[in-house]
Parts: C-alpha cells; structure tokens; sequence
DNA sequence: CACATAAAAGCAAATAATTTGCTTTAGTGA
DNA sequence: TCACTAAAGCAAATTATTTGCTTTTATGTG
C-alpha cells in the first residue's frame, strides 16, 4: 500500500479529475466565469454532467478544487540573503498574486465552499508552510525571524482583508508592518 | 421629493424586499440553508419566482443583501469610560459576533456577492463608522486614538481572517494587538 | 383629483439544469 | 485470471431558470 485516501482513487478518476479541472480552467479563459454552467464543463471534459454533480455537487465546489490546485506554491520563496529581505520579498509577491483578478476569485472560491470544512484551512496551512521554510531558513543563518502566527495575523491578514474588502492596500503599508514585527523582535526579543 | 434612489423605490418595492427579506430568514431557521431555493422562497414570501429572479439574480445575491442588513449596529458601541477599554469592548464583542456561526455566514454571503461590487466595500464602511465613532469620542475625552487603518489592519483583519480560515484566535491574542496599538501610540505618537 | 407614465410584479410557456435509478466500465486485490 | 466494488455513463423524471407578454400600482402632472 502506497500513497492511498481512504477510498479508492483509481486511474480513472485520477483522469477524470483531471480532464474536469482542465475544461474549467480552459472555459475560464474563453468566457466569463459566471456563465461556465456544469453540462457545459462536462461536455468540454469529456463526461456527463452526473459525473460531476456525483463528485463535487455544485459549482462551487468544483471551483474551490480547482482553486486549491492552483493555490500551491510551484517553487519555494525566493532566497534573498537576509530574514527579513526574504519576508518582505515574499509578502511582496503573495500580496501581487492575490490582489491579481485571478487571485481574488480563487480566495472566494476557496473560502466559499462549505463541503468539508477544510478547504479554507488547508488554503491557510499552504501559507503557513510558506513562512515555516522561511523561519527555518532564518535559523539556519542564525537570524531571529517573527513568530509565524504573528506574521499570519499582522501582515498576512490585512492583506487579505484589504483585498477582500475591496479597499487597496498600498506596498507602503504592509511594508511597514514587516518592520514593525522585526523592530519588536529587536526590542524585547 | 425626499429620500429616493435614482430608480423608483416605490412603496409596493419595499413591500416585496421586505417580505422576501423576511421568508429568507424564516426559512433558514427551519431548515440547513443549502436547502432554500428560490421557489421555496418565493412561495414563502407570497411572490412569484420570477421576481426574485428579476431583482436579485441568484441566492447569493439574495443572501448577501440579506446579510448586509443585519450587519447594520443595532446600538452605538458601549461607552466603558476610556479610549481603550472602548476598543477592547468593541473589539470583543465583534470577534463574537463574527465567529458565531450566522456571523460566519453573513460574511461570507456578503463577501462572495460580486453583482456590483460594493457589498464588501459597504460592510466594510459599517466597521469603519463604528471605529470612527470611537475613535470620536477618545478626541472628545482628550484621549489619544490609533489611526482607524491602523485597527483594521492589525485588530479587524486578522479577527475576520482567523474566522475564515477556520483557525481559532484566542482573545489573548486581539486582545494583544490592541495593547501594541495603543503601546505605540504611547512610545512614539 | 383624475389620468398618463413607467417601473416592477404576475403569469405561463419554453428552456435548461439537477437528481436519480439502473447499467456498464475499469481499477484492485485475491 | 477472476470476483469485487467504486466510480462513470445513460436516460427519464423532476426542478429550477429564463423570457415574452399582461397586469398592477406608485408617481407626478395637468
């Protein structure tokens, strides 16, 4: 027994996952997102509708799968030579990605789904790993580096607050929130 | 001519938006909200589907108009007699309201509401007021007042964040950042 | 105070999406 | 290879949604 969930994720619904992932993402492109319907996903994947209402129930679900995939970090924070250069780096470019239009829909579709509690958290646990390499990194330069939730609460999260909220964030002000937890860090750390 | 939006809000509008408004909340009491539908509320509220249709477009819409009203303060923050005990107040009993499970709802319905983008911004603009009003009545005392960014960046936002991404946050925790506020402001305001 | 106006509601037929019972396919482990 | 079973396909039944047209009812003008 390898690498196994509990049920049976076969070859076939590997490919099928597969293919229905791929027709949202290729219809996306095509049209607005509001007007991708599930016979219409099917039919660009290559299965029927049941298929899908079976699997993922609704729209929302399946866009929440899909942007989970999407979510995943395709290569490690960038190594910039110090903690905090490297925090800052990062913030940079996560609060880009998520400000971007594609970034905002995939947070919605995240947060939204209700299946499972777990999307959500597990959408937050990619974060969190994010900044746990970053830690780890900094220890092994000696470095003192924020304690991660704290960096989670004040730099992540009005982040994504700002971007959900629908009220911009300026590069100045979470810029400044990176340096105020480093400035704690050599106050009374 | 007195209180009018640029539409016509005639008399029989607000009598079907309240009806409608009313059905919604009554049937989510009596079954899992995955559960209403559009006709069900329709039936419900004494009007046919096609208006709900016609006004709202969708549940979500629906939902989200429902919810941004009862956002709307149905009292003035409590006055505890000093600027921060003011904010610890509010701050408590909006971490409350919002992790309770209708509060988790609500921000979601209005978060994911996309038709004229403008519910999220507008439920934002209540937790401004309400911070304004504080952060007024510190001015009044002669009391100093974190800028009101400030708190929804490092108080608000990560309350909301946590509640999202389904990761508790303990009251020792905004309770925390309210004090650094207010420590900062001390150092160096 | 009637009356013309137009925005919103009702109605019903047409279309589209969703659910569901049953059959078939294809991975899995013996 | 074979029996087993989870997941996919199919099609009929059910529900939801859209839409063209008619009717109602606030509004404000003469």
């Amino acid at each position: 027994m390898t690498a196994k969930t509990q049920t049976r994720p076969g070859g076939r619904s590997a490919r099928v996952q597969a293919s229905v992932h791929a027709a949202v993402e290729k219809l996306q492109q095509a049209m607005p997102r509001e007007a991708l319907t599930i016979p219409a996903i099917a039919e660009e994947a290559g299965v029927t509708p049941s298929t899908i209402y079976r699997r993922w129930g609704d729209l929302r679900e399946l866009f929440a799968d899909v942007a989970l995939q999407r979510l995943r970090p395709d290569s490690p924070p960038k190594d910039t030579g110090s903690a905090r250069t490297d925090l800052e780096a990062w913030s940079e470019q996560y609060a880009e990605e998520m400000a971007s239009e594609p970034g905002r829909k995939m947070i919605q579709d995240v947060l939204v789904s209700q299946g499972e509690r777990g999307k959500a958290s597990a959408c937050c646990s990619i974060t969190r790993a994010q900044l746990d390499l970053l830690a780890a990194r900094a220890r092994d330069r000696g470095e003192a580096f924020p304690n991660v939730d704290d960096v989670l609460d004040q730099v992540v999260a009005p982040i994504i607050y700002r971007i959900l909220y629908d009220q911009p964030l300026e590069e100045s002000r979470w810029r400044g929130f990176v340096q105020r937890l480093f400035d704690d860090l050599a106050n009374k750390g």
